[in-house]
DNA sequence: GGCAGCGATACCCGGCCGGTATGGATACCG
DNA sequence: CGGTATCCATACCGGCCGGGTATCGCTGCC
């Protein structure tokens, strides 16, 4: 199986349309036709339903679908390491949260600053997502936070354990309170919800929000109440309240990095992070 | 870059020799050499260090081998889990070390039989590296054991950790014993030596053993001595003892799988190991 | 200095990838 | 119910590129 042809197949797969398919790969119709053919003909497998009016998955294609992304991200991800090797690129990228985990990440910037080895460190500020950087190799190593951010596929080593707080407005009916349960808060009408691994929102009243800035934005409009890691309790603006919430799961900030990693930077600031948790 | 590049380019960086590698991959050497050197310049990246007498990688050669190993793999296993889903393989490929494990490898086939949507069980039994099936597709779960397996790129969950027992002969001046620490065996010049991720052996002078039933043979002969999880005292042969090293590493059983497997059969494996333990 | 080993270069051929044109099936609509 | 739009498959053609053979150039080594 050659890339092209997985590159090709994940198109028609994700648009399930051959047309739109072969423009977004910048080719004709025909030939991606037939390459898709010629895939499931060497494969042995029908990997699409095309009826003449709807192309659908087979289970058999849904697999390749998932393999087939993890692939093509690795691909991009060996190019640009290779490239980056090549370039004695002097720096490290390190992808975080933009909003969250500034504490731990100045502390650990800082700390590695005064290694003697140290070099450049780029920031790499995700919305969200944090990890997909550090798949397709836009990043060498990242601070992600479990159980929210999936950690398949990377070494990780734990920086802190923190439980989590309710934020909201000082008015809300529950700012008075001095502890809450999960039991308080998640049946809130204001309740913010977040995105599913894959893009969509549970069902729920509450706004929608993709990232941190927005979701603060909308706490302090009174428009929404957030379970959030209690070190947003510090330094929280004018007008909110952080409420620990003693029976949410506690959240775990970890450095993750791709497996098989050599670099001496990456090991020292790996080092760093972990000496002083 | 395409998945044959990658191939040759691997074939080049194991065999540091051109035209043999053109012989592994069963094409002449002048198209491979071709083909690195449009890698190469495609990715504009010097990856090898030719001298007429001699091939050598350089730091980005070295980045783009361990990367495409890995690709190289997950395409192979990409196009196996695919063709099984297809083939709609009723059953579950399951990796385990021969000769480890019994016990819970037991229980765990029996418990999941009881399974009201059970399908056949298929064991691979591995002299060692557990966890190349699982990483080139042959198997879909796996037994390993922690921290003698890498379980890099892998989800798992933790079935057993137990300690670790010294196994010689009666006859062994430490038979007597009732309790050992590491460094009562460390130093042993009988102590079996296992091979490193790299295949070779490190110094000493004990036997180099490649499997359990090989190193349980030379300790029957009185030719070595191995510190082994303490599951392997039940059913242990005549003549030999097992004592206890309270200082060993904890060895951690767990069940192995790769990421994003989508399987209602493997999810029932994991949740039925992961419920008696 | 001759030789053997090894990678690079030169050149040719055939297959395959990609293009255009067109056919066939189906849903939709007046 | 016929016309039409949509969409995938087929047919056919041309150019590129991957693979082959022959050969050269370089470098240790006997």
């Amino acid at each position: 199986m050659e890339t092209r042809e997985l590159r090709y197949f994940v198109a028609v797969a994700e648009e399930l349309n051959f047309g739109r398919a072969a423009e977004r790969l910048g080719i004709a119709q025909p030939p991606l036709s037939r390459a898709i053919a010629q895939l499931e003909h060497r494969l042995g497998v029908a990997l699409l339903i095309r009826t003449s009016r709807k192309v659908s998955l087979t289970d058999a294609g849904e697999v390749l679908l998932a393999e087939g992304r993890a692939i093509l991200g690795a691909v991009a991800a060996a190019e640009r390491r290779t490239r980056a090797t090549a370039a004695d690129r002097p720096s490290l990228v390190l992808a975080a949260k933009a909003g969250s985990s500034g504490e731990v990440l100045a502390k650990l910037l800082d700390a590695y600053a005064g290694e003697p080895a140290a070099v450049p460190v780029e920031l790499l500020l995700c919305e969200s997502n944090t990890h997909v950087p550090l798949l397709d190799g836009r990043a060498d190593v990242a601070l992600l936070h479990e159980p929210y951010d999936p950690t398949t596929g990377l070494d990780v080593e734990v920086l802190t354990i923190e439980g989590q707080v309710a934020v909201m407005q000082a008015a809300h009916p529950l700012a008075d309170r001095s502890r809450l349960r999960m039991a308080d808060v998640s049946d809130l009408p204001d309740l913010a919800r977040w995105p599913r691994r894959d893009g969509t929102y549970p069902d729920g009243s509450g706004a929608e929000v993709r990232n941190l800035t927005q979701l603060f934005q909308l706490i302090e409009l009174g428009r929404a109440v957030a379970v959030l890691p209690e070190v947003v309790s510090t330094g929280l603006a004018e007008g909110l309240v952080a409420i620990p919430v003693v029976d949410a799961p506690q959240v775990t900030t970890v450095i993750a990095w791709p497996p098989h990693s050599r670099s001496r930077a990456l090991a020292d600031l790996v080092r760093v992070a972990t000496g002083f948790s």
